[in-house]
DNA sequence: TTTACCCATAACCAGATAATTATGGATTGG
DNA sequence: CCAATCCATAATTATCTGGTTATGGGTAAA
């Protein structure tokens, strides 16, 4: 549960991977050959990105004869987004804290 | 630019360093002293942390006296929103797309 | 002033990480 | 069947990272 969420998080912090990401969100399903032709790294490595984007489970693999397709999968982002929220939440609560302070203070 | 997104993402791939910042975040300005306590690390390792969280914009220190106090700048948050934003907006905007190809087939 | 305290930085170390090359399995095409 | 292609894994390596202890500067307290 908390492992999932620092999974994601530590799977979004390498540059390199984000890329890959952002151009399955951008550019749809692609094959671990297409993904690697401009990334400017080895095939290999871009199987590794791919492994730890699939754990975190950003994106989802299908195989085809003998290629691997894989595809983003955004849901995944869900747990980030919710816990932005929350910080900003308990930011924003701070402030109404905060007027409630000043509010008392003018009585 | 790209690399304060960098910045960003990096630091908050730790999960010391969110305990820190959801620490702030919850319980608003408080002193190294003080985060230390409960952190289960060293000092000097919350030091660092601390700065890695300001060199990403994510945290503000203030001194006073012979002690440093941390609030939280959720508003740091605003790229990661944004970024998570713009991949789910590829995302649908492929969904689209299918349903374009879909409802073209059905003519 | 002298002592104690708070914090940041330095120096160092162990483990994680991201890259490479080498290799092999599975599949397609000739 | 044979050769070529695609991809994943293994082995290796250099670098990054997160932790520690040691230290010192600055402030408060005695």
């Amino acid at each position: 549960m908390i492992e999932s969420r620092d999974l994601l998080f530590r799977a979004l912090a390498d540059p390199t991977r984000r890329a890959l990401f952002e151009r399955l969100c951008e550019g749809g399903e692609q094959s671990v050959g297409a993904l690697t032709a401009p990334s400017g790294i080895s095939q290999p490595a871009v199987s590794k990105h791919l492994a730890v984007l699939r754990q975190a489970g950003l994106v989802a693999g299908r195989h085809a004869g003998r290629q691997s397709y894989y595809r983003a999968q955004p849901a995944a982002l869900a747990p980030l987004v919710d816990w932005t929220g929350r910080m900003t939440r308990f930011w924003e609560a701070r402030f109404d804290d905060l007027d409630d302070v000043l509010k008392r203070m003018d009585q």
